[in-house]
RNA sequence: GGCCCCAUCGUCUAGCCCGGUCCAGGACGUCAGGUUCUCAUCCUGAAAACAGGGGUUCGAAUCCCCUUGGGGUCACCA
């Protein structure tokens, strides 16, 4: 459980210069012939590997638009910048780019923001440095420049910008062209009366669909189309939808196989919104085309919107990309996993504050938001992140772990994570040298490996303990020296009291110490939290006093002050001769378990500690024989 | 509710396309032992699933149908 926001933005980009918005506009190339056609060219043979037949044929008369003719599978991930990364958005781009590292294509970013309102550029900067944290690292998309001064990104095949709000230009011409072909019309309603309207036909128990105005000759660019064109250019306010087209629409999905929609399910859906800017269906649909897209792989929520997108690509001529949907990530009880999550557990606990006594005046000053605020919050109105950021801090409550940057607070590996994420709707298929599933690996083997013929077809629970599981067993896997350097650096940004406390000539001792204690990098921070305590006031668990000091008579009590004499002896104080200074004790007390116990109790405080050895030689012998000396004497008092 | 997708241990899954080698294998978790200075690591072992019902077949986890269950989607969000 994460107790902290997301990491700050700083790290993965040195500069702090962000993402450059402006550089990817000026390589833009993107041609475009009369009436807003946009040139394409026959996709490269071979792309169809899934289990399934090919989507629909080529279009003959098709070109497409062509970037780089040795590169044939284009593939991308397109978030939209309105928060973190998700785990099921990672998932998402790690099979992207899994999928074309392995068929020698490339993997692209693209940003989606034409959301004009929940957009932003630190959410954008965000989820690159997210991805460029787990290893995901994409061929074409914005430029991130890294803290290794390395730069992941660039417009190489020159298809950018990759922010749609810098492309509405090209969606105007292709909407334009859909107008002029009897494809797409103006509407004027506004949208709260074609909500209530929708509110209406829900009532009513009845599926609603946008009523196409009877002049609207699917096809032709008519006298009523024209006129509603001419008031849309005279600037009245106006969405544009499209002209559904009457058939069946057949999608091929590489994972799923064949999925129809019945003719006359889809309505006639906006593709332009008022305020100019596209909307999804339409910008992804443009995009693909024009950045050669080869193959959409995504989450299977948006399987429902694939016919949408076929239709839209027969009306501008475009080509289908090859579709791939994949399986979802649920929690654990089967709902949907969402950044909402963290609300509903922060929202939970104050109630159970607030069932307790806390009064919401109190909790609203202690949070330092207004009572109204709390109120809303409590009351489900809405699931502000900040509101619930801030309960978990003032409350110490921990929030689920939803997007890469509370995995990466909570001290979890990329490689873990990445691992764990591969797995999920994914399976090589293969077996060990020991004939046990292979389910261990990285992500040189996934891009080496990695298929669309192995989707898996049924969502997935995101099971956080097998994930811990496979975080221990990734620090497992570090050589000592890496995992101290590793652990450094993150207790640097996450623990940093801990990071200070201990002189960096003894964090291998402690690191090697800890490792097998440390299931994460904060595991790791807990136990070495005998580190950080003040040697004048740490606390004693009265418990392991009595057992371990005043137990047989003050047995253990006696045997501290034989302790100290030859600790204060050690030379150098480091774990080997501490180990041998222990070693000679346990032979005279009969044992290792009567010795240990009451000097861990007496430097640490409690019964449990990292080995002693360890553990008083990062403590450092001035620290080590104050802590005893301590002990010593209030246990005598 | 309409439309669409899915269905193997508690969870992730292998096996399913090309029926027999599967009284279903692995991993996580759980339980029981063992190693150990505490905690942890580590080692050994155990319990644990083909949703139900019909077909097809000599034979079905594997093919077909129905039921049930779960999920997605129905925005001027993506």
């Amino acid at each position: 459980m994460a107790r902290q926001t997301c990491p700050s933005r700083s790290r993965a980009n040195g500069s702090g210069e962000g993402v450059d918005r402006q550089d990817d506009t000026a390589a833009r190339r993107i041609s475009m012939s009369q009436a807003g056609a946009v040139c394409v060219r026959n996709r490269t043979g071979g792309a169809y590997t899934g289990r399934h037949a090919p989507v629909s044929p080529p279009r003959p008369g098709a070109v497409r638009f062509s970037p780089m003719s040795d590169s044939p599978v284009v593939t991308r991930f397109a978030p939209s910048p309105t928060g973190h990364l998700h785990v099921g958005g990672a998932r998402s781009a790690l099979f992207c780019w899994a999928y074309a590292k392995n068929r020698a294509g490339r993997f692209m970013l693209r940003i989606e923001d034409t959301d004009a309102a929940r957009s932003s550029d630190d959410s954008a900067r965000g989820i690159m440095e997210d991805l460029a944290w787990l290893g995901i690292e994409w061929d074409d998309g914005p430029a991130l420049p890294l803290s290794d001064g390395r730069i992941v990104g660039g417009d190489g095949r020159g298809v950018g910008p990759f922010f749609q709000a810098r492309r509405v230009p090209l969606y105007d011409r292709c909407a334009e062209q859909l107008v002029k072909s009897g494809r797409a019309y103006p509407a004027f309603e506004s949208s709260d009366v074609i909500d209530g309207q929708r509110r209406e036909a829900v009532a009513a128990k009845r599926t609603y669909r946008y009523p196409r105005p009877a002049e609207i000759e699917p096809g032709r660019f008519n006298d009523g189309l024209k006129a509603r064109w001419d008031r849309a250019l005279a600037g009245e306010s106006h969405v544009l939808r499209f002209v559904v087209p009457s058939h069946e629409i057949i999608v091929q999905d590489q994972v799923l196989g064949e999925v129809k929609i019945a003719a006359g399910e889809l309505d006639d859906f906006v593709i332009r919104k008022a305020d100019g800017f596209p909307t999804y269906h339409f910008a992804v649909v443009v995009d693909d085309e024009t950045m050669g897209v080869t193959h959409v792989m995504r989450a299977q929520e948006h399987l429902a919107n694939t016919p949408r997108h076929v239709a839209l690509q027969q009306a501008l001529g475009f080509r289908t990309p090859a579709y791939a949907h994949m399986p979802l990530i649920m929690n654990m009880d089967n709902s949907k996993m969402s950044k909402r999550d963290k609300a509903k557990v922060a929202r939970a606990k104050l109630q159970e504050r607030v069932a307790q006594g806390l009064t919401t005046q109190d909790a609203a000053a202690a949070l330092g938001i207004p009572q109204a605020e709390l109120a809303a919050f409590l009351a489900k109105e809405n699931d502000s992140l900040a509101v619930a950021e801030k309960i978990a801090r003032v409350y110490d409550v921990p929030l689920p772990e939803i997007e890469v940057c509370d995995f990466r607070a909570a001290g979890y590996l990329p490689e873990a994570m990445c691992n764990f994420l591969g797995l999920l709707g994914w399976n090589p298929g293969m077996k060990t040298a020991d004939g046990k599933d292979l389910e261990k690996f990285d992500l040189a083997f996934l891009r080496q490996h990695f298929s669309i013929e192995r989707i898996g077809r049924t969502n997935s629970k995101f099971d956080r303990v097998k994930l811990l599981s496979f975080n221990a067993d990734a620090i497992g896997a570090l050589p000592d020296t890496e995992f101290a350097a590793r652990w450094r650096g993150w207790c640097e940004e996450f623990e940093p009291t801990l990071a200070r406390a201990v002189p960096s000539d003894r964090w291998a001792w402690l690191a090697r110490a800890v490792k097998a204690r440390a299931r994460t990098f904060r595991d790791g921070a807990k136990a070495a939290s005998f580190a950080v305590l003040d040697d004048a006031t740490y606390p004693f668990d009265p418990a392991a006093v009595a057992k371990h000091l005043r137990a047989s008579d003050g047995a253990g009590l006696r045997l501290l002050a034989d302790a100290r004499t030859r600790l204060a002896a050690a030379e150098p104080f480091e774990p080997e001769v501490l180990h041998g200074i222990l070693e000679q004790m346990s032979q005279q007390h009969g044992g290792m378990g009567p010795v240990a116990q009451p000097i861990r109790v007496a430097i640490a405080g409690t019964a449990v500690s990292p080995p002693l050895p360890e553990t008083l030689a990062v403590l450092g012998k001035s620290r080590a024989l104050a802590r005893l000396d301590r002990c010593i004497g209030l246990a005598s008092t």
